[in-house]
DNA sequence: CAGTGAGCGAGCTTCCGCTTGACTT
């Protein structure tokens, strides 16, 4: 029996309240949420008043009856969950789940976990605030409503098992959209002109370098000016200096850490979030899911302690930070390391990695500026009017750049610049070499998926928790894929002056290359096409932040919640039901031209499968032919030609033990297909040419590969096999694969055991199997 | 990790935000 139970959201949470409470308190955790609206249907009655539908989720009933049985015996209960929305929402569902009674139920909130903070929301409960509760209702009744009817929407018109959003179809139109910019940019090319002189002092060499500011437009106007230079002087005229500072960029949020754990140690934003949650159970960071900047008195004289021992008091720069994000709700801290004092962590080596990430993002944020002096040197040309600049920079004090430097998503497109040589006004310069180089404006750059993460937080679509899922969401339903694309050759012109020589050059350089960068399919491209044209004002990118600032006035009793969503639900039903009528099936359809052969039209488009290729008309009498796309072929850009390859297949290539080979194209790829088994090409195989050797060859390694997996086989009962699989051996009969109990030694298993084995599982009731989301 | 196709059809798919262990085919 307890006096007290204290319920939180996450049990690494809960353990370290329990120091800091005596022992008449029990701290347990409720996991995150433990009601949500009915799964199956839209459990919203939008005849009485939108009264939503709750269900105990079924992950969270073993703990809510656990919960229950405390609370029943306990004195009273304290609900500490955040002080945000969800949090409230929280606190209310655990009221309706366990039954509380209300006289021994008391609220509290603390910002942060420390012993005084927590002694201290303990002697000032409150009750729980309705009005955010139902701003959080209107929240969660809105994301269903849209979410649960564009999505049979865009089954009925596109395909089956699409969904739609109010924030993965905005992550989605944001790629769509940077794609077609891509498509639509044209690059333009202008001359950049660079110098380089010789400072020759005290008989040390050295090279100024100096750019002109202005670029030429024209090939004509490069050469013309390198030409005026032949003859030219060059004097230095001015040299101007000035201080300048650097400050350290704030603390990690979440999205801030998966933005630099991208850039700096290239992970993608799940892996971040995984290794995180490591490091967060074990103690060593504070939560990883947060929008606040913002860091607790205590971090911050443990930040001044562990600077001032390290690098000395100077470097010491307290600073509070404030959180920019309109959306943010702040009920945590920023992403910090638990104790200072320790720089590196045991662990493996992606958490040793983010760690010290986090350990210098922190520390640096909590250092001096760094103090530079700039430098322009003004260089004029005897000849024109034009002046060439040379930038210098020198570190006067390093301050927060002793430990960490924030990177950014351009790369270093700024050129180096260093310590100048000793100049001064008047100095004539001896010119080695003028450069003038072709250079090309860049597309705007395709997303990552932490660019992406960046954006969605400044729309304030998505929240901490639910980045990485909805990432992995779009690529789920095939919106966009994450790849890399090879680069290619670009010629560009060079001209030189050296020696009073021009020289001109054609020159190449790679470019267009893109590392993990998330690209439209063509599915989302029509699915991107189909919401904007009916649903805009969904798709619009400020939809969330609108319907936000309702929920806000719901928080503060200024709006009913049920009524607000009226507002909401009827012009938007009825836009579901003029779009049901009206729009026609949007399949991308695309008409590539005639058969050669036989005049008949070939068109791309996506069929329920994804994207294939259709040969004559669907009304006509003779039904069309059909064949689907290979892996990065598009709707756009597929030629007549290749669609009409693919019509050959499945194609004969010879036999073997007496059985035809065959070469097809499936839904996971080209394969082989021989005695009515498929073998996968591998990817340097092609499908085109591939022969009967090669195919052989691929039949024979796979059935090795079996035999490796084979532990035990059967003389009695050939359908019975014993294999070795995913998650250790297994029984498998006909399609059936069972599980050997771990006291058994698969090997010595004979006909009988394996039999028992089935027969006991299959009595035992099987436990609903929920598929895990693939890995993105 | 392995899995490998359809236009007759039944039944299914789906949202966003909280939070971690499931222990399978």
């Amino acid at each position: 029996m307890v006096e007290n139970l204290v319920i939180v959201e996450s049990p690494a949470k809960a353990k370290t309240i329990e120091k800091f409470l005596g022992n008449d308190f029990l701290v347990k955790s409720s996991f995150g949420h433990v009601r949500d609206l009915f799964k199956k249907s839209i459990s919203v009655d939008i005849e009485k008043d939108f009264k939503p539908n709750y269900e105990i989720s079924s992950d969270k009933k073993k703990i809510v009856n656990e919960l229950k049985k405390i609370a029943k015996e306990a004195k009273t209960v304290w609900l500490a969950t955040d002080e945000d929305r969800e949090g409230e929402a929280i606190s209310w569902h655990l009221v309706k789940a366990l039954n509380l009674e209300e006289d021994k139920t008391k609220r509290i909130v603390f910002h942060e976990i420390t012993k005084t903070a927590i002694t201290e929301a303990i002697k000032n409960p409150r009750g729980i605030d309705k009005n955010l509760v139902d701003a959080q209702q209107a929240r969660r009744v809105l994301d269903r409503l849209v979410g649960y009817e564009l999505s049979p929407l865009l089954w009925k018109k596109i395909k089956p098992a699409l969904s739609a959003g109010r924030v993965q179809s905005v992550a989605v139109r944001l790629i769509v959209e940077r794609e077609e910019d891509i498509k639509a940019f044209k690059s333009t090319s202008s001359y950049k002109i660079t110098a380089n002189f010789e400072i020759n002092k005290d008989n040390k060499i050295s090279v100024l370098n100096a750019e002109l500011p202005k670029r030429f437009k024209t090939k004509d106007e490069a050469l013309e000016f390198l030409n005026r230079c032949k003859s030219a002087e060059y004097t230095i005229i001015s040299i101007e200096k000035k201080p300048a500072k650097k400050s350290p960029a704030p603390p990690f949020t979440t999205s801030t850490l998966q933005q630099e754990a991208s850039r700096k140690l290239g992970f993608p934003v799940a892996r971040t979030m995984l290794v995180a949650q490591q490091l967060y159970e074990s103690g060593k960071i504070t939560y990883m899911r947060t929008d606040s900047v913002n860091l607790s008195n205590l971090a911050l004289s443990m930040a001044k302690k562990e600077i001032t021992e390290s690098y000395g008091a100077k470097y010491v720069k307290i600073r509070k930070y404030i959180t920019k994000s309109k959306s943010a709700q702040e009920a945590h801290e920023a992403i910090r390391p638990t104790y200072f004092n320790n720089q590196s962590i045991e662990g493996d080596i992606s958490q040793k990695r983010l760690y010290e990430l986090i350990w210098k993002r922190t520390i640096a944020s909590q250092m001096s500026d760094a103090l530079l002096e700039k430098t322009n040197v003004n260089i004029d040309i005897s000849t024109t009017q034009e002046k060439f600049i040379a930038k210098g920079e020198i570190l006067l004090f390093d301050g927060f750049l002793k430990v960490y430097l924030e990177s950014s998503d351009d790369g270093d497109s700024e050129a180096k610049k260093g310590v100048l040589p000793p100049l001064k006004i008047g100095e004539k310069l001896l010119l080695q070499e003028i450069i003038a180089m072709e250079r090309f404006t860049q597309y705007p750059p395709r997303y990552t998926e932490a660019s992406l993460v960046k954006k969605m937080e400044e729309l304030g679509i998505g929240r901490p928790s639910t980045y990485a899922p909805t990432i992995s969401t779009i690529q789920k339903r095939e919106y966009v894929v994450k790849e890399d694309r090879e680069g290619y050759l670009r010629k560009y012109n060079q001209i030189s002056l050296k020696n009073n020589i021009i020289k001109e050059e054609i020159k190449a350089e790679k470019t267009g290359y893109e590392k993990a960068k998330l690209f439209p399919t063509d599915i989302g491209g029509i699915v991107n096409k189909f919401l904007v044209q009916y649903f805009k004002n969904i798709l619009d990118y400020n939809f969330t932040a609108n319907v936000e600032r309702e929920f806000d006035e719901i928080a503060k009793g200024q709006k009913i919640w049920n009524e607000m969503i009226k507002d909401f639900y009827s012009p938007f039903h009825n836009q579901i039901e003029e779009t049901l009528e009206k729009s026609k099936k949007h399949s991308g359809e695309r008409l590539l031209g005639q058969d050669p052969k036989t005049g008949i039209n070939v068109y791309a488009k996506i069929g329920r499968y994804g994207p294939i290729i259709q040969k004559g008309e669907t009304e006509a009498e003779q039904k069309p032919k059909f064949a689907g796309m290979k892996k990065g072929q598009s709707i756009d850009t597929i030629t007549l030609n290749e669609a009409l390859e693919l019509f050959k297949y499945p194609r004969n290539i010879g036999e073997y033990e007496k059985e035809e080979i065959s070469v097809a194209i499936g839904r996971f790829g080209p394969y082989v297909k021989h005695k009515a088994l498929f073998y996968s090409l591998k990817k340097t195989d092609d499908p085109a040419s591939i022969n009967k050797e090669r195919a052989v060859e691929l039949i024979e390694e796979k059935r090795k590969k079996e035999k490796e997996k084979l532990i035990k086989e059967f003389k009695e009962d050939t359908s019975v096999k014993i294999l070795n699989g995913r998650w250790g051996p297994y029984i498998s009969i006909d399609k059936n694969n069972f599980r050997i109990p771990k006291d058994k030694d698969p090997k010595n298993l004979s006909l009988k055991d394996c039999q028992d084995i089935v027969k006991e599982s299959k009595n035992t009731p099987k436990k609903k199997y929920t598929r895990k989301p693939r890995k993105s």
